[in-house]
Parts: structure tokens; sequence; C-alpha cells
DNA sequence: AAATCGGGGTG
DNA sequence: CACCCAGATTT
């Protein structure tokens, strides 16, 4: 590049600071996060952001800043809070990382969120984007804090035809967005540039008339613009089709359903769900959805009865689908009915095996009541297991399930090839009414399916 | 460097 | 419906 290039390049870097700082002030949106400059806002919104988009992230932010008011309460409250204040918002790990976080702040940092570099970054999820944006954003620090739209914007306007999903490209992409900072204004310009990405530079068709660096956008001067930034397809997810349970509670269990919690780690680690078990491949590869329903109730029976769950798969409800980033769910859920146990051993923890086989039956445990009862035996099960609320039913069943039922069960790893974690902390089930689903968080399927079941429930309980 | 982690919007 | 959106952590 020579020495006029090199000039030209340098205004055009000085013009794109200046006008997108006077076009950020006249146009920015009113958000409940820049109301304030509170560093404990601006990292809890930046979070719920790298995931989301603005509309979906406010009724979020405001009621989790409405519940963990401080970084004191959020360090303090019960995890299960925490999660269901993030319910359906997704990347769970992110709101346990969070607390994480907050617990750190509060011990090793007074309660304070630091403003030094190295601090912020320890935090458990903060990476380079959201260290950036909070020590700009709040702070003030000439820090550069570049996320997808800092790169679409880069990108088109010096026209870097660059991988944006390869790692050395945010390094490059960090430091021309340092250099582009104007003196003393990195929280006003830094958030420009999303803004502008977010408003005017979009993926798909950049509204580039209003655009306040229009005159200077290389990628627009040389009618490039919708095909950058270059990015790397993501490749498919998997399908996978799934039997899920939707067990309907008998005896002391009426009008409640069964739910588990998930691993403390994977895939929606310590969320809340129905019991679902990968479907077995049909004859001649054959989707499950057409495996013929009787063997599909024959597989889910065999496959809650290893998990110590007594229930009929009595037929096909309804199919949900679910997506995540590398994997597709489909769900067929078929509703069963609660069985009575047959012989009787209820422990005390309210635990089944979740990942791990099935552990042989204790016979020390089964005396540990004499109750035959379903209704009775959960009574008990409340009344035993301190702590716990009313409805808790231990499905620790390990009474004698007749040997042949398991024949054909998939190896332990087959059947939770689905990201489970840990199987010793998982497991534990609840019996719920409708009422009882705001004390669990759920993934947005399982919301869907047991609202779906309760309003089909009071439709015909009005009739 | 590649895979793991949700859920919603657009055309 | 196909296709798009992304940052931190783990492996």
């Amino acid at each position: 590049m020579d020495e006029q290039q090199e000039q030209e390049q340098q205004e055009a870097k000085l013009y794109f600071s200046r006008n997108l700082l006077e076009w950020y002030h006249g146009q920015k949106r009113d958000l409940p996060w820049r109301r304030h400059r509170n560093p404990y806002y601006i990292w809890i919104s930046e979070i719920m952001l790298q995931q989301t988009r603005v509309d979906t992230v406010i009724p979020y932010f405001n009621r989790f800043i409405e519940r963990f008011p401080t970084v004191e309460s959020l360090a303090d409250a019960p995890e299960e809070d925490v999660l269901k204040c993030w319910e359906g918002l997704g990347y769970y790990s992110r709101a346990r990382n969070l607390q994480h976080a907050a617990k750190q702040v509060k011990d090793e940092y007074g309660g304070q969120v630091p403003d030094d570099r190295d601090a912020v970054f320890s935090l458990k999820g903060v990476g380079p984007y959201t260290a950036g944006a909070i020590l700009s954003i709040a702070f003030n620090r000439p820090e550069p804090a570049v996320d997808g739209n800092v790169m679409r914007v880069l990108s088109r306007y010096f026209l870097i035809e660059d991988d944006i999903a390869k790692g050395p490209t945010r390094i490059k992409m960090e430091r021309l967005a340092a250099e582009l900072i104007p003196e003393g204004e990195a929280s006003h310009f830094n958030q420009a540039l999303m803004e502008l990405g977010a408003l005017i530079c979009t993926p798909k068709s950049p509204r580039c008339l209003p655009c306040p660096v229009m005159e200077h956008c290389s990628a627009r001067l040389a009618g490039c613009e919708t095909s950058l930034p270059v990015k790397t397809k993501a490749k498919p997810p998997r399908p996978e089709e799934r039997l899920a349970a939707l067990i309907e509670g008998r005896g002391g269990h009426a009008g409640r359903v069964l739910i588990r919690q998930r691993p403390s780690s994977g895939l929606l680690a310590r969320m809340w769900e129905l019991p679902h078990w990968p479907a077995p491949p049909a004859e001649g590869g054959a989707s499950a959805a057409l495996l013929p329903e009787t063997a599909a109730q024959d597989r889910l029976r065999r496959s809650l009865l290893q998990a110590g769950i007594f229930a009929r798969p009595e037929g096909h409800w309804m199919a949900a689908e679910h997506t995540f980033s590398h994997i597709v769910w489909t769900l067929q859920v078929y509703r069963c009915r609660e069985e009575e146990a047959p012989a009787l051993p209820l422990a005390a923890e309210g635990r089944v095996p979740y990942g791990a086989a099935s552990s042989p039956a204790d016979p020390g445990s089964a005396s540990a009541s004499g109750l035959a009862d379903p209704a009775a035996a959960a009574d008990y099960a409340a009344s035993s297991a301190a702590g716990t609320s009313p409805g808790v039913y231990n499905a620790g069943l390990t009474a004698s399930v007749p040997a042949d039922l398991f024949a054909e069960e998939p190896a332990p790893a087959e059947r939770f090839a689905d990201g489970g974690g840990n199987p010793e902390d998982a497991g534990a089930v609840r019996w719920i009414n409708r009422g009882d689903m705001a004390n669990y968080a759920f993934p947005n399927v399982f919301l869907k399916l047991l609202n779906a079941y309760f309003d089909e429930q009071e439709g015909k309980s009005d009739n």
C-alpha cells in the first residue's frame, strides 16, 4: 500500500468513527440496560445478548434484575431460581456460569464488578467479546468488543474477506476495532458499532441508504455488500427420534404428571423434562414415527421400567420437535398411566438411575415401608423426604422387575446418547400439576407439551 | 481446530 | 419450509 492509499485509509477510518458516533447519538434505542450505567446491569445484558435478539432479551432482563437486583442477591440465590429466570432463553450453562461469576465478584471483588481487564476476563462465562463490552460500555475503557454485528460491519466497510468463523479473523477485527475508538468515547462508540449492525448493516439486506457511513463503505462501492462477511457454513444438525412419556398419576398423584431432572452437565443441564429415550431404529431404516405403535409403546415401557418408573403407555398423544445447534429431536409423546409398583420398596432420596444401568434391587430397602398402595406410598415418601414439597414421589423403585424385560435394552451409552452428564446427580423425579410448573425450569419444548396437556385436562373438566 | 451448548427470526 | 443468526467452553 503506497503513501496515498494509506492516507485515504486513515481518512476512511476517521470518517467512519466520527459519523458513526454522531449517528448513534441521534438513533440509539432506549434499552433497559442503557438507562443506568450500572456495571452489573451491563454485564447481565451482555450475557443475555450473546445468544438472543434484543427484543427477546428485554423482558428477561427486566425480570432478572427485579428478582436479582444486585451481584450479591444473584450470588446467594438458589441455582434453580436462576435457571427458572432463564427458562426459555436457552444456553442454560450461561445462567449457571453467570451465577458462578457472581460468587466470584462477591468473594474476590467485594461485590463490585471489577474495572480491570484481567479480573473481568477471569469471570466464568466472560470471554473476549463480553470482557470488552463490560470494560468499554460500563467503564469507558478503550477495549474492542467484537461480536458478529461488529465483524459484519467491519468486513463490509473495509472489505475484509477473511472467514469470520476462523479464530485469527476475530483477532484481526479486534485490532482494527481498537484503532477506531475515538479518544474517550469507547462506551458510545462500541455500542454504536453494534447498533449499526443490528439496525442498518443487517445480514440479509443491508439498508445502505440511511447508513451514516455508506459513502466510504468499500463493500457497497464494490457492490459486494450482500456477499460479506465470508463465513463457513455450520454443518446441519443430526436428527434424533425419541420416545417420550407423559405419565398421568393415579391415586395420590391424580391430576399430576411425572417430570424428571436432567444431569448437571451436558445438554440442558439440570433442567426438568418429561422422561424420554432414543427410539430404536425401525426395520428397513424407517423413522420411529413409523414404528408400529405397539412396538414403540413396548420399547417405552421397557425404558420406563429400567428407570424405575412404573407406568404403561396407552397411546400416541402428539409429536414435538426441538432444535438445538447440533441436534434435532423429534419427540413422539405417549400418554401413559401410572401403575402400582409390583413389590414395594421406596428408597428415601426420590431419585432414579438416569444414565446408569439400573441398580440391582436392594432387599434391605424393601422393608423401609410396607405400603403397597401407591397413594399411601406417596404419602410415605413425602413424609420421609424432609424438605421436599408435597407431591414428591420417590420413584427410586428398585423393586423386582422381571429380568427378561431388560433383555433387549440397549447399552447405557446408547440409551442416554444425548450428552447426559454425570448420572450420579440426576434422575430426581416429581409429580406436578400446572401450578407446580412455576417451581421447575423447563426447556421450551416441555413447557409447550405440559401446557398443552394441562389445557386439554381443563377443557375436559369444564365440559 | 472442532464440537458442544437453544431458540427464534426471515423470506 | 429452508435458511439464517453467535460467543464461551470443552475436547
